[in-house]
DNA sequence: CTAATTGCAAATTGTTTGCAGTTTA
DNA sequence: TAAACTGCAAACAATTTGCAATTAG
């Protein structure tokens, strides 16, 4: 899908800040912190000041263009929603690797969670253990 | 399970603010922030830092003694690991309801993850939505 | 007695905010 | 031109750290 068109089809203004926040987001296929996406957007488009960012994901967010995990230290990681390959991921604890999922829990839970009058809008899943290099000690990757 | 016990099957010296930190989490059976676990131990045991309320929460979650789950708001939230009784939480965004659900999805994961080599020890599942009475537009609880 | 643990105060890190100037539609 | 958006600098809140004193085993 065209940037533009993304950003106008959700009500948002088109600046080149959003349009270098979209592209990194676009052209990565795993999540990114703030800090990761800062980097590369001021590599696009330098004097970006990273309040946009933050102030951006939160709108992107709010507009559902975007997911965000909770990460294993502290800084929050985002990636762009795309319609096929919704999926979740396995993170190492000891080399950091991150392993698709192709499972994804919601699935199973509408119903009882309908049963109950709830109505799902976000959801976070994650799986930390070790991956298998890390199991047989071949430590970090 | 008596405190001190737990403690020392887990290779913990048994301190009073330990004592308090996990009398608090027994005693409680919704999750904590560190925050609200730090104003009920010093309820408890007035002088005890809250350095050690985090130093203390890293290390039972070391040794697996609780569970950790991140929360919609920056801070994480904690609970005392029960063999019975593991579950999850659908959140809702408008009011701060917390539903248990009883549904774990790592049930339905072990033999994917297995088959990729994948040995998980730790996990978050939660659901951000709306409760029924705020999808009713009853507004806060 | 020794290593583990604590309190304290200061530092760090991730994130948010107020405001004035700029840009988009 | 009005509302939305941005940069900047300062504020915040959650968490972590160094260090000296204390305590459990």
């Amino acid at each position: 899908m065209d940037i533009e068109e993304l950003l106008k089809q959700n009500d948002l203004k088109v600046t080149p800040q959003r349009k270098a926040i979209l592209a990194v987001l676009q052209n990565t296929n795993s999540f990114l912190s703030a800090q990761d996406l800062f980097q590369r957007v001021i590599a696009i488009l330098p004097g970006t000041n990273f309040s946009t960012i933050y102030r951006n994901l939160d709108v992107m967010l709010a507009k559902g263009l975007l997911c965000r995990v909770p990460s294993d230290n502290g800084a929050d990681l985002y990636e762009l929603r795309r319609e096929e390959g919704h999926h979740h991921h396995a993170v190492c604890k000891t080399c950091g690797a991150s392993i698709p999922v192709d499972y994804c829990p919601m699935e199973s839970l509408i119903q009882e969670l309908d049963r109950k009058g709830f109505l799902p809008t976000e959801h976070c899943f994650e799986v930390y253990g070790l991956c298998a290099r890390c199991r047989k000690g071949k430590g970090k990757q």
